[in-house]
This record gives C-alpha cells, structure tokens and sequence, in this order.
DNA sequence: TGCAAAGTTGCAGTGTGTGCAGGTTTCTTC
DNA sequence: GAAGAAACCTGCACACACTGCAACTTTGCA
C-alpha cells in the first residue's frame, strides 16, 4: 500500500521545507514585505520558477507551519480511543500537539507573524483547509453523517476558531498561564455551551 | 457630532459600491480568474489607479458585500435590547439580516463565488474583520472585558465561524428547509454545548 | 471668491504568477 | 545495468498586480 517513500519523495519534501524555512527566517529578518519571492527561492537553493511548483504565493509558504500544526492536531486528535468522549479527546489531542508547535521560544516570531496583515488571509485559509477532514474525523467518531448533521461541521469550525482566538489571547495578553491551562477553560466553555 | 455627509463622502461611497458591485458581476460573468482589475476600474468609470485607492486587491472588492453583511450583522446584535439573553439577541439579529444578504435569487452567484479557491482567504478574512467588534459588543453585553476573559472571543470566533458553516451547509446541500431554521438548530447547539 | 484639503489620474517601475519547451534526475522494467 | 517513461527543474516570455510620485481637478470652508 504505502511503501517506504523513495528518493523523489524525500527530495521534494526537503526541497519544500527548505522553501518554507528559508521564508519564515528572512520575513523575520527583513519583514514580509521586506522579501521578494526571488530571494526565497535563492535562499533555499531553488529556482524562481521551482518555488511556484511547491508555492502559489510568498503568504503560503510563510504559513506553512500553521498548516502543519492543523495538520498534526486533526491527527492527534484522530488517533485518540475510540471510547473517550468528544471534549476529552480535544483536550488530549492539543496537549499533545500544542507545546511542541507554540513554545515560548518562538513566541516573539508568532507575534511578529500575527501583526503582519498581509498574512491574515493565508493564517486563515491554512486553519480553514483542515476543518473538512476534522468534521469527518468527529463525524466519524460520533457516528454522524457531516452531511445530513450540522454537529460535525460545526463543531470543526468552532474548535478551529477557538484554539485560533486561545492562541492570539495568550500571545497578545502575554498571559502569564501555560497555554494548556487557557486550552482548559476553553473547553470548559465548550462543554457549557454560550447561554448566560 | 455625525454631520450629515457632504457631496465629497457621497461620492465615495458611489465609487466604492460602484467599483463592489462592477467586481462582483464580471467576476459571475467571466469567472474571477477571467477579468483584470483594469477591467473593473473601466466598468465602474474610474482609473485603474483610483480602484486600488479603495481596495488592496480584486478579491477584496469582490468580497465587499461579505463585508458588509458581516457589519450588518454586527450592528443588529449591537441593537437588541440589553436585557434580552445572549443567544436570543443573536437569533433575532440572524434572523433579521440574513434573509436580506442571503437569499434563494443570489443562490447560484453564492455557489459559483464559493467555489473559486482564490476567494476562500478573502471571505474568510471579511468575517474575520468583524471578530473584535463582536467580542466587543457582546462583552459589553454581558459586562465581561474582552482582554481579561475568554467568553466574549470566543462567542465572537465561534458565531462568525458557525455562521458561515450553516450557510455553506445551507448552499452546499441544497438543503430544503429555510435558512432560518437551520439558524435555529446551530443557536441550539451554542446553547447545548458539544458534550456528547 | 479664494485658499486648503482631499480625491483622481497617468506614469514609471518593481514584483507576482503562469504557460511552455528543453534539459536533467529518478523510477521502472526487462 | 541499460533503456525508456515519468516526474522534476529551470529559463524565458509575458500579462497582470500593486505602489510611489507628481500634476491636476474637485470639494469644503472661511
């Protein structure tokens, strides 16, 4: 089925990690609009050209982490028992998967990311772009059709815009509670519901 | 304090709405990849120069009636009186906006628009706008500091987020029912909570 | 009526993003 | 391990997106 990935494979994907890495270290440095396409594409050992057959902007490769940490949440959060109910499996899945892709290390660069309004658009669409498979994953554990119920396509949307506003919380507050704590109450507010 | 605008604000908001509007029908017409910027300034009488005076990009000015309902939507809330629940300011507020900005005639503009991936960042980044307003106005609602506790981001990042979701629902399936009932089963679920 | 502020426009210039064609590398098969 | 197929990289050409600037026109206000 899925056999050991051969050296094409390993080559395009360093080939896209480099592109994203050398994307996010130089918009650091001299600031999104500071950095053309032309110097990330150099800066990674690529062609101009070559960056636009892994990118279709400069915004996209710059989000790229964010579209991998939505990727290893829906994961995690796919891969807990069966038997756990829907909001512990949630809490589980981000404590999981939170610390390693939102440490204090990079805090300021998250920071630095979020004040940038250029790149608001392609943060979103990288956050949105999981919500489908994240209502199949819940859909599929509470043994609901996406299609025919709003709970999954609801609750993949909801939790998405949460942690997405948990994160800007505490990085903009500068909250001095750890983030699995700020992750706590918000699914304590998920489990109540919005009635006041 | 609010003077009565001049002929000078009127006419911008005329080159706006009519740069909006000429955005919106090419784009139907032709497809969004299918018409220049050039193309839209021309068809709303104005010089490709002046049209980026007023948005930053063809999908902004595409997207501006999302915008708008977005504003709507947020005024209305804004609006009902202060006593009534939260949940309940929030249908009545639903229920009187979206029958204007969501109905069956521009159904299949609605379809085509959400089916160009180029749009996705931009709509996305419309609701988005309003996020802060919304925890803002709610916060005020229920005496709550939007800095200092995580319900009014929340309800704001949940609602626009849920609110989207049931109108692609709606769009997307073709669903018989009226808008408004579905409206009514999402504000339930706020209510519930997502325990299962 | 006339001045100041705001809005519009053309122009020049840089950067973005895509189709295409030719060359190189990896994979497959024998 | 050699040959052909498939995938990938690259340069080039080109259309379009977007911005700063400076001149010009319109609106607001005294």
């Amino acid at each position: 089925m899925t056999r050991p990935p051969g050296l094409r494979e390993r080559k395009k994907l360093a080939t896209r990690t480099a592109l994203a890495d050398a994307a996010l270290r130089l918009c650091l440095e001299r600031g999104v609009d500071g950095v053309t396409v032309e110097q990330v594409a150099h800066e990674a050992g690529v062609s101009l050209r070559t960056f636009f057959n892994y990118f279709s902007s400069k915004e996209e490769a710059v989000v790229a982490g964010d579209v991998a940490t939505a990727e290893a949440f829906v994961r995690a959060f796919g891969e807990r028992p069966a038997d756990e109910p829907v909001l512990e499996a949630l809490r589980r899945a981000l404590v999981d998967i939170l610390p390693e892709h939102v440490d204090r290390a990079k805090l300021e660069q998250l920071r630095l990311l979020r004040r940038t309004p250029t790149l608001l658009p392609a943060q979103l669409a990288a956050f949105h772009a999981q919500e489908r498979a994240l209502a199949g994953v819940v859909g599929e554990r509470v043994g609901v059709d996406p299609a025919a119920d709003l709970y999954p396509v609801m609750f993949a949307a909801t939790v998405m815009a949460s942690v997405r506003v948990v994160v800007t919380q505490w990085l903009d507050t500068g909250d001095q509670r750890p983030l699995a704590d700020l992750v706590n109450v918000m699914i304590d507010q998920l489990d109540t519901g919005f009635r006041r």
